[in-house]
DNA sequence: TTAGTACCTGAGCAATTTACTAGGTATTTA
DNA sequence: TAAATACCTAGTAAATTGCTCAGGTACTAA
């Protein structure tokens, strides 16, 4: 579990494609011009979205990217991960390095703390988080039309 | 909020501290053997755990690190904040990049996703998770003879 | 068919971070 | 004093980050 501004990038991209879920697809250019993300930048991104069937890339006039899936189907675990891909494996782990009781205790604590922040952070989908921002765990994976609402967020930055 | 592997092994440092609370301080020598960190990186990470008041170093024979408070009363986003040392200012929040609303509501959506995962670790203290590897959210803070239990950790790592 | 728009590939790069090495100084205990 | 330990400074190779550049390939509207 790697949590970085490469993270960071990756989610707030997805929410974005979240936000216009059932909407047609969303170009690169916008989010780039939304997020100040260079466009080749969000590129090599969404190739590892991609390849991680978060997302789906429609060519042509008119195309985009468009979430594979629904949005309560993807979870920031799922975008975290697709974006680190294959991180974690760091220390003992191949367990040849265990030499006495105490490493692999503090190894097996690590884990296990990995493993909550991982299983928290996977209940917070994309949609459970647009909507009211609130880990939402099992979520009813509603096939309808989904229509993202986004209450209490016109402030202005400045 | 930045979660990587030098977080990890702050992390699993402050446990092994944990362990050994009430027993007198442990150098950073066992801790380099018991997790194989070199001593000079645990000197580093230490010099910043000691600057945001999470240890008390001990110098001479019988010297070492311990605890600067309760287990109870330290999460593991002290830690890893004591680590990261001020970074998650990346993107506008100095707000003078944020156009239109559409960037402030991405960067709206990022930072209450941030305080979630902050929050979340901040419900994990040392004491909870070496006894019972749960979150406990409003620990007690106990000021008795601490006894740290650590059930059922004893399988072989191989 | 052709231009426009989108996605894809790969090289490269400055800045930062990671994990470590080497060598010191300061302080305390015995 | 001598040994043990914290503590400090500086450097560094490797990896990662965030980004740019330069070209490609695929699709679609005209």
């Amino acid at each position: 579990m790697r949590l970085s501004t490469k993270g960071r990038y990756a989610v707030t991209a997805m929410m974005d494609l979240a936000m216009h879920y059932g909407q047609g697809p969303v170009t690169l250019a916008d989010i780039s011009e939304h997020q100040d993300i260079s466009l080749s930048y969000l590129e090599q991104l969404f190739a590892r979205l991609k390849k991680n069937n978060l997302v789906e890339g429609l060519r042509g006039p008119g195309g985009g990217y468009r979430l594979s899936r629904h949005p309560d189907a993807i979870s920031v675990a799922d975008v975290i991960t697709a974006i680190g891909e294959g991180i974690d494996a760091t220390l003992c782990e191949g367990s040849e390095d265990c030499q006495d009781g105490e490493q692999c205790l503090t190894h097996e604590l690590w884990s296990r703390l990995g493993k909550e922040i991982y299983d928290f952070l996977n209940g917070i989908t994309l949609a459970s988080f647009l909507e009211n921002g609130a880990a939402n765990k099992s979520p009813e994976h509603s096939q309808d039309s989904m229509v993202v609402s986004m209450p209490a967020l016109n402030k202005s930055c400045a």
